[in-house]
DNA sequence: TCTGGGGTCCTAGGACCC
DNA sequence: TCTGGGGTCCTAGGACCC
């Protein structure tokens, strides 16, 4: 049982981003939000932190709380195109590195130690050709295994590199609160504590057959979760794109609306969004599902099955006013969805594609960004 | 302070088939 | 009378993650 797993998490992503295309915002309060008027802060600096502003918080609710707040509008293509550089540096090192979202990634060091030293040697020289050559830092936990290296590297944020060492595990559990670990929910949290239960601690030492009557199968993983255990291994992810479960847009409307027609004319919007994707995948599907939102937040969706797969913005569409027609809205809407599911990738269509992407091509669209 | 948008996985009930 | 059992697909909803 040795700490060989790395967890690197980069230390608010979009916001060091944004000071990197623009070092003048470097030490101001900054956040990052989504477009439109009905939007929360995605991430924000550590200065705009210390200030109270907090993920999830209303732009109005973040302005309040620090007035000389600049709030930047997201632009996903700049994370993307930095988290393709730090993935690149770490897969330099070695290939057994898990990307486990655009800026969180697993390394397992077991069987390179004798090229890189130490796990704490390695997770420094990663620190160090990160900050180099892409120009962030990030936090680094090393641990006997992911849940345990998830949960360290957030300990010491940012700029962070903390090593969770076997014997001193059980005495932090004891403490940790169950909701910093990763898959414990505040719904789970709730659970838990009507049971009695606010640590690891006592999570891991908790009836395996109580946390199963109440939760099921995931009851056997919440006490794994509490003792700290987790044999999941690294798995390099081989063609990233191929593990795409489901492809899918939404919107919250910047006003609640009422006008079927004009919900429609979003769902034509969001349907060319979701075929735009899945043609650049290359990939087709025989699901589609259309999500509705409430104005007072309750939230549905109904969905569809198809033998012969969509991915062109006409039938993707078509499929969504089937469902559409069908369903009876009793509030205005705030927000329309649309997700693209069982997915098929490349097969004989392929040559369909090309032809959708000529045709856009002859539209004026570009056809593959 | 009225609450984003991209996803994944799990559950549970019903239809249907052998 | 009093009604199998297993497998798979489909749908809807919910918890969770960043």
């Amino acid at each position: 049982l040795s700490e060989n797993i790395l967890h690197i998490d980069m230390d608010a992503f979009f916001a060091s981003v944004e000071e990197l295309c623009n070092p003048s915002l470097r030490g101001r309060p900054i956040a990052v939000a989504g477009p439109g008027v009905r939007t929360v802060i995605t991430t924000s600096s550590y200065e705009a932190r210390r200030r109270g502003v907090r993920t999830a918080m209303t732009v109005g609710a973040a302005l309040r709380l620090c007035p000389d707040l600049l709030v930047i509008r997201a632009d996903h293509r700049k994370y993307t195109h930095a988290s393709k550089k730090i993935m690149a540096v770490l897969e330099s090192f070695t290939p057994a590195v898990e990307p486990f979202s655009v800026d969180e990634a697993f390394v397992d060091a077991a069987g390179m130690l004798s090229l890189h030293g130490s796990p704490v040697d390695l997770a420094e020289k990663i620190k160090d050709r990160i900050y180099k050559e892409v120009g962030l830092t990030c936090s680094v936990g090393i641990a006997p295994n992911r849940l345990l290296a998830k949960l360290a590297s957030g300990l010491e944020k940012p700029n962070g590199l903390t090593v969770l060492k076997a014997s001193e595990i059980p005495a932090l559990l004891e403490r940790m609160p169950v909701g910093k670990i990763c898959g414990i929910g505040p719904k789970t949290v709730v659970e838990l504590k009507s049971l009695g239960i606010e640590t690891c601690g006592q999570l891991g030492r908790y009836p395996e057959h109580t946390l199963t009557a109440r939760f099921g199968v995931i009851g056997r993983i919440l006490k794994q979760m509490g003792m700290g255990a987790d044999s999941s291994p690294v798995t390099p992810m081989l063609s990233g794109i191929q593990d795409v479960k489901s492809v899918g847009h939404s919107v919250t409307l910047g006003r609640d609306i009422t006008d079927r027609a004009l919900m429609k004319r979003i769902l034509l919007t969001l349907s060319e969004m979701v075929g735009r994707r899945a043609r650049r995948y290359s990939c087709s599907g025989h699901r589609l599902s259309l999500t509705v939102r409430y104005n007072d937040f309750k939230t549905f969706s109904r969905q569809k099955t198809f033998s012969t797969p969509v991915w062109m913005t006409g039938r993707i569409y078509d499929a969504a006013c089937v469902i559409f027609s069908e369903i009876t809205l009793d509030h205005p809407i705030r927000l329309l969805g649309l997700s693209l599911g069982s997915l098929d990738f490349g097969s004989r269509q392929d040559s369909l594609i090309d032809l959708e992407r000529q045709r856009e091509c002859l539209r004026g669209g570009t056809g593959h960004d």
